[in-house]
DNA sequence: CCTATTCTGGACCAAATGGTTCAATAGCCA
DNA sequence: TGGCTATTGAACCATTTGGTCCAGAATAGG
């Protein structure tokens, strides 16, 4: 019995992120999201409650599929430096290819100033990426490509940084030459 | 005869340009900005066009008197190291403060993907930050604060990019010490 | 007082905003 | 076929959006 659900409702979200991770929550209209969706206003709001909602289920979605530690297989054994700046290659091209870098940017510089909530959504997202770099840094360490005495902790904050600082630098029409020659720099420091 | 401008153009462009800056372009109405400038609608129309080329003028107008570059006096011959940590801190204050921080950032991220005249614009002020750092690494090379045969160009670049990594850290709520070792473990680099 | 200018408030505009409701239809299963 | 659910489109809503226009008051100098 019963008429099976029509669209995939992971997919309708994760179009929602893209718009939402390309415009901005208020740069993003119902009109936007229900064509990219492609459902009507009535089943948008029978099935995300509202923008904000669905705003909130895209952050949560990014967490949880989209956003870059999600990617970092440690049991693949590649050299840290390697994939630290494949990680920092990876969101630089999501920026110019027009998928938006990572959202929590977006989303910190849209509503740090006005939601808490969003923020501490952000935060643990953050948290996540952080614990990241410290692997890499620590496999780094005991694979020698690091300092012995580096110190991982700090050093993970500032590849956070890095991570951020670039895709900003991006957006601000930086070239690839400098966009590269940041990640030498930041990788040459943890030496 | 006639009678005399009531407002000052200047303050009233500062006082929008603090709400572009917190809020964003779209998040900040047209009610929002008179409100705070203090003006009538029609003024407003008169004065400044439109809401779209108020913006501009406050990106302008950021651009000359607002922005970092503004306030790095190299006649004063402080250490190169304290100066940029002095400018990490302030900037990273204005963010907590509420005055949104660097407007560039936000500019950025709010219109890299629509707007190209704005995007040029943020640009060229990036070029003026890039220059300010060169001058300060190249005094600090010579007062022996920097390693020989660091390279500037390259080095400016990274204190760009963490001048707004450190800024998104901010929105995302990291904490003091933490955009403290930020800073300490970028100048250690340069080292 | 007169004139030129600044400035205001309010009326007005069309369009877009996020959101609700509902009757009708489509698709599945028993 | 009948019943259950999914989905739709359209009507409708109040509010807000950016923007225009204008009559009139305020303020100065001649």
């Amino acid at each position: 019995m019963s008429r099976p659900k029509e669209f995939n409702e992971h997919a309708a979200i994760d179009k929602a992120m893209t718009l939402f991770r390309l415009q901005g929550y208020k740069g993003t209209s119902l009109q936007d999201l229900t064509k990219v969706m492609g459902i009507s206003k009535s089943s948008f709001y029978d099935s995300f409650g509202s923008k904000r909602e669905l705003y909130l289920s895209c952050l949560s979605r990014f967490h949880d599929t989209k956003a870059i530690y999600n990617y970092v297989d440690p049991k693949q054994n590649r050299a840290a430096k390697t994939v630290i700046k494949d990680i920092y290659l990876t969101v630089i091209d999501s920026v110019i290819s027009g998928n938006g870098g990572c959202m929590f940017a977006g989303s910190a510089m849209e509503f740090s100033n006005s939601d808490a909530n969003v923020t501490a959504t952000i935060a643990n997202g953050i948290s996540h990426l952080e614990k990241m770099f410290q692997r890499l840094l620590k496999q780094g360490k005991k694979d020698g490509e690091f300092a012995n005495n580096l110190n991982v902790k700090n050093a993970s904050k500032n590849l956070i940084s890095t991570f951020y600082g670039l895709q900003i630098m991006t957006r601000t029409g930086a070239d690839r030459q400098t966009l590269l020659s940041i990640i030498t720099e930041t990788l040459k420091a943890l030496k």
